[in-house]
DNA sequence: GCCGTTTTCGGCCCGACTGTTTTCAGTCG
């Protein structure tokens, strides 16, 4: 439960740090909070089990940096982290979300200006007054008010990987009070919408005050908007609001129905209540004072006539109802469907994990097979590889084989995409790997037309097998890079190349409608993680829940089939 | 501040791009 607070404040003293123009603190602190993102246990139970020596074995984190997170542990603060903040009582983390604002950036604006957060920020670049500071010109005095306005766009809306971690142990503690009966989690994140404006929580219990209290006193809410006996409103510390309802159990599943929405879905199921003379609200579908049904989701659609229940991922009047109201709603991929994982980073260049860790989380997870896919050389600051590293690790790969007889390791790359369409490794050595993505990791401001002429060709490759993240977007921070969409899906469609679902949950590429489009056109997907720890790679149902969203089957996704026939798909 | 199959001291990811400059600082990935 931790993690997220203290990989957040590491990664400000990260930021503080490089303001004071320290070397190498700041990549240092930047990779402990990395770290600590990526630890699948929480660091306030390592150091509970092991103490300080438990802190220093987390990769990454020495002795300096274990003692600061003890302390914070301990106390709730940090005294250096306080200095520091004195000095530049700033909210960086705000700041720096806005494209082509960094530290030092940020350290002028405070210096020169005294701007302290966004909405300072852009009154003094409406006013033109950023103009003034050294290298700093209209272009992007305009460059950061557009910053400012594509954040806003994202009206203030988490990452749904953010916060469904957070979400679920706020359910598991929960859980665990008595009189407590069930916790849901509603809402957006039910429906697993790519991203989240507030975490709704339904709970059943009879004695309400005690789930209210203990709700309210979590040690990870900031401030409490209001608290009453069946319902409670917080600001979590993560800067999220969090609310929950407190029910009787009689009309749960009225209350899930109606907080899991969406809206526009809520508004065509209530309109059929009303045709049949009824009405459906959060306690129950109800004539006059008879209740018709309430205790289960399942009671209500079927008494409107729909013997199918829209799954949450799609309740969003795109047609749902028609076609449970037929009973013609498509049987769509399971979250346990997928045998393989297509895009996974290793320690051979960005990612945070070996293969062989990579590797043996995949079995656990139960795959048949895994891609291993490090970058390739024109991303230099991954490290990434040349043909020769390549062919090591083809050989490293063929020697740890001999290890795992339940998985299949492909041997593999994200291969990035050149300006002309052409690829950075060679083709004899692209056709000894398994199976080939590529990537677009450059040049995202060419026009559309260059831009997709860049990729339609790149398809063309025989060796090219998947396309992957094809619209480069990452959620709330980049806009996705001009491209003609459609042409892309057609020269898949032609050339047999598979694109991918890139389920990280900063990615979702593509997204729900492109993977509708690319589905209708019967243009062949996969489904895989981009994980860079073995953490990450369970982060397979973000992607699941895009290609429901998209009204996917099993059979649309090839890597829900077995090796050989996987195998087959491609080039 | 972290790390070690050359090292417990002395290195640390680095090239592209942009917009500002007239040789380079800041940001990004």
């Amino acid at each position: 439960m931790k993690n997220q607070e203290v990989s957040k404040i590491l990664k400000e003293f990260a930021e503080l740090y490089e303001m004071q123009d320290e070397p190498f603190k700041p990549r240092a602190f930047e990779r402990a909070s990395e770290s600590v993102a990526a630890l699948n246990r929480d660091v306030s139970e390592i150091y509970k089990a092991e103490g300080l020596s438990g802190l220093e074995k987390i990769q990454s984190i020495g002795k300096g940096i274990a003692e600061r997170i003890e302390e914070y542990l301990k106390t709730s603060k940090i005294k250096e982290y306080n200095q520091l903040k004195k000095n530049f009582p700033v909210d960086i983390a705000e700041l720096s979300s806005i494209e082509g604002v960094g530290p030092k950036l940020i350290k002028n604006l405070y210096q020169k200006l005294k701007i302290k957060n966004v909405a300072d920020l852009e009154k003094a670049a409406r006013a033109g007054k950023l103009k003034g500071l050294p290298r700093m010109g209209e272009k992007l005095e305009a460059k950061i008010l557009k910053g400012i306005e594509f954040k806003r766009e994202g009206g203030g809306r988490f990452a749904l990987g953010e916060v469904l971690p957070v979400a679920r142990m706020i359910r598991e503690r929960l859980l665990k009070i008595p009189g407590v009966e069930a916790i849901e989690i509603a809402g957006s994140i039910r429906r697993f919408e790519e991203t989240v404006g507030d975490l709704d929580f339904l709970a059943i219990s009879e004695k309400p005050e005690h789930i209210t209290e203990a709700f309210a006193k979590m040690s990870d809410v900031a401030h409490i908007y209001a608290s009453g006996d069946t319902k409670v409103l917080v600001r979590l510390k993560i800067g999220i609001d969090a609310d929950l309802r407190v029910l009787p159990k009689k009309s749960f599943g009225a209350a899930l129905q109606y907080f899991t929405g969406s809206k526009d879905h809520n508004v065509e199921v209530r309109k059929l209540a009303i045709k049949k003379g009824w009405s459906l609200n959060e306690y129950g579908l109800t004539q006059g004072k008879k209740i018709i049904a309430s205790a289960s989701e399942k009671e209500i659609y079927e008494k409107l006539g729909m013997p199918q229940v829209p799954p949450p991922e799609i309740r969003l009047n795109k047609g749902e109802i028609e076609a449970a109201l037929k009973h013609n709603l498509p049987r769509l991929i399971g979250y346990g469907d997928l045998k393989g994982d297509l895009q996974t980073q290793t320690s051979w260049t960005d990612g945070k994990n070996t293969i062989e860790e990579m590797v043996r989380e995949a079995e656990k997870i139960g795959h048949e097979y895994i891609a291993i896919t490090d970058h390739t050389k024109s991303l230099a600051m991954t490290g990434g590889a040349d043909e020769k590293k390549l062919e090591r690790q083809m050989a490293e790969i063929d020697k740890l084989q001999k290890k795992f007889s339940n998985i299949k390791i492909l041997k593999s790359a994200e291969v990035n995409i050149m300006r002309d369409g052409s690829l950075d490794i060679d083709d004899k050595t692209l056709a000894k790997l398994d199976v080939v993505g590529a990537a677009v990791h450059s040049l995202f401001n060419l026009t559309k037309k260059e831009q997709t002429e860049r990729i339609v060709h790149v398809m063309s490759n025989p060796n090219v097998d998947i396309l992957f993240h094809p619209t480069g977007r990452v959620i709330n921070k980049r806009k996705p890079y001009e491209v003609d969409i459609e042409a892309i899906i057609k020269q898949a469609k032609r050339t047999g190349t598979i694109l991918e679902i890139d389920g990280h949950p900063w990615r979702l590429d593509l997204k729900d409608e492109h993977i509708r489009l690319a589905r209708e056109a019967g243009v062949k997907m996969v489904i895989d993680t981009d994980a860079h720890s073995v953490t990450e790679l369970h982060y397979l149902e973000y992607g699941i829940a895009q290609a429901r969203r998209a009204w996917c089957t099993k059979d649309d996704i090839i890597n829900t089939r077995p090796l050989k026939e996987f195998l087959s798909c491609l080039k």
